[in-house]
DNA sequence: TCCATATATACGGAAATCCATATATGAAAC
DNA sequence: GTTTCATATATGGATTTCCGTATATATGGA
């Protein structure tokens, strides 16, 4: 993991907000990233597989979601930048984030039981 | 100062080498880039101006040499994610340092009138 | 003025990046 | 099995980045 390669995977909008986004809410999958992001899937698919490439993200699947969140092995130092980006970029994803909460996606939460209709699942632009 | 573009100007080995440089040393002239970081003058001038130009480095002039040091009106977030990065990464200029301390290049001292030889510049790769 | 030094920039070309579009894969639901 | 949905990947092209080399500019000294 170089320095280089880790500003590297920061230096695209796309990357930066899906990050931020992933480092406030923990663990977002694919479709909740199109939603909050308003971009194409192929589009997000790309830049999260860069980001896991790079050793940023980890990946999870579970039923048809793929999950991405936080790999917890990057530097402490990379985790602080990471933090003190979000913390002083707050407005590069104000809109992401009332898209996100308002659209309800993929269950992020574990599944609720009771509810026979929380497998609905998430239509993107397909 | 769009984040992005700040971490698209780390996203580089001889810019981060130079600004890392610089941050530890307050103050740096090209010859003494040249000198520490081993490479082409072009190169480093190149690079050099592409921080320059996303807001990271000042530059001045004086006699033939001209100093970069870190833009004091670069954000507060931005400044810790500089000296975290140096912190964290202190093997990437090691060797650098270790060339810059043994040649003296460009008095970058306040010029020793009492020292006639004090003038006697830097020779680069020219 | 003429020359040497310090730095910047221009000019190709090679490589990397980014994207839209189309398609592949794989799991779920029917 | 067929369809639908979620995600990944391939393809081709436009743009950007990076570099080596050559040259321009500016300053200082003889």
């Amino acid at each position: 993991m170089k320095p280089t390669e880790l500003f590297k995977a920061l230096a695209d909008d796309t990357r930066l907000k899906a990050v931020s986004l992933i480092l406030i809410n923990g663990e977002l999958c694919v479709c909740d990233l199109v939603t909050a992001l308003n971009l194409s899937q192929p589009k997000i698919s790309r830049h999260l597989a860069q980001l896991k490439a790079s050793g940023i993200l980890l990946d999870r699947k579970q039923k048809q979601w793929v999950y991405y969140r936080l790999n917890p092995a990057i530097p402490a130092w990379f985790d602080q930048v990471l933090k003190l980006t979000v913390a002083g970029n707050e407005a590069l994803i104000t809109e992401a984030r009332q898209r996100l909460s308002s659209q309800n996606c993929c269950d992020e939460l574990p599944v609720d039981i009771s509810n026979p209709d929380s497998s609905s699942g998430c239509r993107t632009t397909l």
